[in-house]
DNA sequence: AACCGTTTAAAACGGATGTTTTAATTGTCC
DNA sequence: GGACAATTAAAACATCCGTTTTAAACGGTT
């Protein structure tokens, strides 16, 4: 029977924790290895040593905070369709929506670290480097996918390359605003410069819902 | 009295040609000076002749085109502002979307090179790098602050800061959008790969109209 | 033809990058 | 206590970066 004596905190997470800041803070490619491992209090070669590469690193960024999540997001999705066929009604577009994307932004008050982990998650979808956008697609296709089925028993009459666009402005609005979680940058006068997780996630629903179910 | 002998094209021209096809497609810092000189068939010592810095030539990448489109966009935008007060009404907020994205979108079937800027300006609002987004949003503000007016006489009833933030949803959602021009990632069944634009736009302002008038 | 400002060419500079290698250190089990 | 694997540390590696410098070539004017 040993005892097992952890470091201050494990390295492995140390450096995970200093690169989802520094890769939100200042992007994939501009951010170097040595700030990592400086930030983190660690060797330079322990980032190649405890994951091979600087892309499998941001890869073990995006997986470490995205599974949980999508556990989390899938679990909501499922339990829409399930309360709706149970009704023997369609499920709402609403609740659809509600179900992905209030998990989505709720995450960023998760925790700290949660919140760099979403402008960074945010960011991805326009991320102009194929490797990491193809990464961060490869765990996230799955949950768009059963998105999609979703609004589309929804709105069984929209066409589905309407429907399809329709999600794509979808996915266009949250990152957007998971990109400028916080941080604001102009405000005209007369408009508060923050709002509440909550507040937010509901003028994104009303707006989403709205142009979803646009005749 | 001199004739002007012009180059097969301006290197100064075909550098900015190819930095704004290589910007697109690998990014600000993914791009090295030395990949475009050589796409541009010009010595790398030019891009500092010519521009001064990196930074200032994506600036000027930026501005050559946005000069002119924000010049279409903001007589589109006063256009519908003066009808309606001739009309002694109320703009409506489908026309002042419209008055902003039809130029946009369209923008991509302007010539070559302009789907690259396209792109390129499409992933602009999330770029990491403070400099470069600063320098985008130096040019596009004023272009923002209008269309937010015009909204704003749009939709009197509606709280500025619920304006502000559907506004953003817009924008994140345009931006978007430019970014995928042409370029589509997986396809659900039953969907066409490819979009003219003007259904696009159609698609699209549909979708913005009904989320900016929701209750 | 000689001059001169503008542009192009080639090379070098200093520094930063991701990765690898080689040693030292640590902790665990026999 | 000694052997052994896992981890950390320090240094070196090759390469690429943006920028600067120095020369050469060009074009039009006098």
């Amino acid at each position: 029977m040993t005892i097992e004596i952890q470091d201050p905190i494990d390295t492995k997470q140390r450096i995970l924790d200093a690169a989802e800041i520094l890769f939100a803070r200042e992007g994939y490619h501009g951010t170097s290895l040595r700030s990592i491992t400086g930030e983190a209090g660690a060797n330079l070669a322990s980032v190649n040593y405890h994951f091979g590469s600087k892309e499998s690193l941001i890869e073990a960024v995006f997986s470490r905070r995205l599974e949980p999540l999508n556990v989390i997001r899938r679990e909501r999705l499922e339990q829409v369709r399930k309360e709706a066929s149970e009704k023997g009604e369609r499920p709402a577009a609403s609740d659809a929506l509600r179900a992905f994307i209030e998990p989505t932004l709720s995450f960023r008050d998760s925790g700290p670290g949660a919140e760099a982990f979403v402008r960074l998650v945010g960011r991805a979808l326009a991320e102009s480097d194929d490797t990491i956008r193809k990464a961060f697609m490869r765990q996230m296709e799955p949950l768009f996918h059963l998105l999609y089925d979703l609004l589309a028993e929804a709105l069984p009459e929209l066409p589905r390359s309407a429907l399809f666009w329709r999600l794509h402005f979808t996915l266009g609005a949250l990152s957007h605003t998971m990109c400028m979680a916080g941080r604001m940058q102009i405000l005209p006068p007369g408009v508060a410069p923050v709002v509440e997780t909550p507040a937010l996630t509901a003028l994104l629903l009303n707006f989403l819902t709205a142009g979803m179910e646009a005749p």
